[in-house]
RNA sequence: GUCCCCGUAGCUCAGCUGGAUAGAGCAUCGGUUUUCUAAACCGACGGUCGCGUGUUCGAGUCACGCCGGGGACGCCA
């Protein structure tokens, strides 16, 4: 009767022992485990279905051979047959009691989740922005969604390597470094660097336009930078190091920490093998001057190639982005590799992993798995790319600026009696965790229209209405006098009433909704089902009193409301959120 | 021109890879607090799933064709 982390693959488990004993797993029988309406049951089997028709079976009829072997379930579950065959699986009170006593913290949901992708390695590419320049909005999704994925393969069990792919190397510097050499200011490069170096760049452009000297030395500067010179490696290295520190300010506030930073720079050195390779293997071919791949059997790559050296001789990014491939493969042994990265550049990425695959096949090395975790854009109220009124990107800066003090004007309306640094703090996370989580809440693959309303207005799906039911339920432990980190909840006895029973169940789910958003590096799975859970939590707040003096009740419900709180947290921290005390 | 993505309630979005009567939030209307945070809860209203063919026991989901929106297409990343 004790069930095991993840109810739905135990089922699926079941049933394939259940087919195989009945013969029909070796002509393909796949149970087809879902969630079920709650109407239905809690999982249910749709297998039958798709393999009768197949073999040209009734399907009611496989479907109770199925449940006929299905004995060793029969304490945990109410099993019945519906519809044209559905098998459907009830969790009874007393196995979900059982289940919500093993699973009492972080830690066990994390033991019990980690075996899904155990011994596996993953880099997550994700963030990349370009040196020397500020974040905007455009950067904001691949680092919240990136993040998310992170946390998520992790807690599956994967070793998560996570890599900050910077845009460090470029012809931008040639201007850059002729304008830092003559015009720094220094005080201002102390106040806001990146500031200071857009103000260089945007100088030495405007002065190489106008001046075809100054366009000669600039690229002069470019020349000797690419040749190694000392002076101009300082200065490239400074600008990096700096654009760095400031990227981390951001980061801290989404509580990004990379493992590595290799950019563009760091692949330098490494194309020139990446040429040989795909040359050597009659892969690329010349093609008005540069390196080209085409892959013939595909309508459009066929004519639209990959440049992967230009006609001068430069690398791009396909160049960089394919020895990034070995590298990764060489030197950290993964197994896959989620690149978080714009819908804009599918092409791109379509044309990187065709080539990877073909390179990888004739030179005998196994391909990791490869993920273009793509994502639309941030649209303003206009349905347009979100700018500021004159045009401008928005400064990712000034974006959590204001989430902050949006949230601050709204805490200090709702809880005035809390004293000031504390309505900051909440304020801090309520503004950062509403901007995250109005992106990971929907689908990463469409565009998204960025509401401040909608978002901080803390109303249907959003990050305040889980961090209040957070908050609640610690509020209850607060009030009682209990430690919600040993909670009293000896004695409990079965979830009874409708609203108990309903949350127990969403309960029981967890682990699906993180196989789900894992599986399909979609993060907006697992904010739906934690969006259920509270609502969920809050119909039950409302209807059944948690501090009763029956101590049986009492107890259940205290067990009720501390595995919510922590599989709510749970889940908020595995979108990369954090969580409050009180709000 | 070629290729890719999108089109679901007035608005913003889900819909777990073909399953049961298409679901939420906002907005609108009505109700709930001597009781653990009302930033909450309960209810009502609201749908030719862009249009049309087709595939099959079953289509919002798959195929083809239109219509509408966005994007990418040779040396930026």
């Amino acid at each position: 009767m004790e069930l095991p982390f993840n109810v739905a693959n135990h089922l699926d488990k079941t049933l394939r022992a259940a087919a195989s004993t009945l013969g029909l797993a070796e002509r393909g029988f796949e149970p087809e485990i879902r969630v079920a309406d709650p109407a239905n049951g809690d999982f249910q089997a749709n297998g039958a279905l798709a393999f009768a028709k197949r073999e040209k079976q009734n399907p009611r009829a496989l479907g109770q051979q199925i449940v006929d072997q299905l004995g060793s379930l029969k304490a945990g579950f109410d099993i019945t047959l519906a519809g044209p065959g559905f098998i459907n699986f009830r969790i009874k009170p007393e196995a979900l009691l059982t289940w919500l006593e093993v699973y009492d913290s972080e830690e066990h949901l994390q033991t019990g989740a980690s075996s899904a992708r155990a011994g596996q390695t993953w880099v997550v590419d994700y963030s990349s922005p370009n040196t020397a320049k500020q974040m905007h909005v455009g950067h904001l999704r691949s680092a919240v969604i990136g993040e998310a994925i992170c946390r998520l393969l992790a807690f599956s069990g994967a070793k998560v390597i996570r890599d900050n792919h910077i845009g460090d190397w470029g012809t931008q510097f040639g201007k850059l470094i002729w304008a830092y050499k003559r015009h720094l200011d220094q005080a201002a490069l102390g106040r806001e660097p990146l500031v200071e170096f857009e103000r260089l760049y945007k100088l030495g452009n405007q002065a190489a336009e106008s001046d075809p000297a100054v366009l000669a030395e600039a690229q002069q500067e470019l020349v000797r930078l690419q040749g190694g010179d000392a002076d101009n490696l300082a200065i490239w290295k400074r600008i990096n190091d700096v654009s760095l520190a400031a990227f981390q300010e951001i980061y801290d506030q989404f509580g990004i920490r990379f493992d590595y930073t290799l950019g563009e720079s760091f692949y330098n050195d490494k194309v020139g093998r990446v040429y040989r390779e795909l040359t050597d293997c009659g892969l690329a071919q010349e093609s008005q001057g540069a390196l080209v791949v085409f892959h013939p059997e595909h309508p459009r790559f066929k004519s639209q190639p990959f440049i992967i050296r230009k006609r001068d001789g430069a690398a791009n990014y396909a160049s960089s982005d394919l020895a990034t491939i070995l590298y990764r493969v060489e030197h950290f042994q993964v197994d896959g590799a989620a690149y978080v990265i714009d819908f804009r550049q599918s092409d791109h990425m379509d044309q990187l992993f065709l080539t990877a695959g073909k390179w990888f096949e004739r030179t005998g090395r196994k391909l990791p798995q490869l993920e273009h975790v793509d994502f639309g854009t941030v649209l303003g109220e206009d349905n347009k790319p979100l700018k500021t009124r004159s045009g401008e990107n928005i400064r990712l800066k000034d974006l959590l600026d204001e989430a902050r003090e949006r949230a601050y004007q709204l805490v200090s309306a709702k809880s005035p009696e809390f004293p000031e640094a504390e309505r900051r703090a909440i304020a801090a996370v309520v503004g950062v965790a509403s901007v995250q989580y109005a992106d990971l809440s929907q689908n990463r693959s469409s565009d998204y229209v960025f509401s401040w309303d909608k978002m901080i207005s803390l109303e249907g799906n959003t990050a305040a209405y889980l961090l209040y039911a957070v908050a609640r339920i610690r509020s209850i432990f607060r009030r009682a006098g209990l430690d919600a980190a040993v909670p009293p909840v000896v004695g409990a006895t079965a979830p009874a009433t409708p609203q108990e029973i309903a949350l127990a169940r969403k309960l029981a789910k967890f682990p699906d909704a993180v196989q789900l958003a894992t599986n399909t590096l979609r993060p907006h799975f697992l904010g739906l089902y934690l969006y259920e859970l509270a609502g969920d939590y809050s119909t039950f707040y409302a209807a059944d009193k948690v501090i009763v003096d029956d101590p049986a009740v009492r107890a259940r419900r205290l067990l009720l409301c501390h595995r919510t709180l922590i599989i709510l947290e749970t889940g908020l921290h595995l979108l990369g959120l954090r969580t409050l005390e009180r709000m």
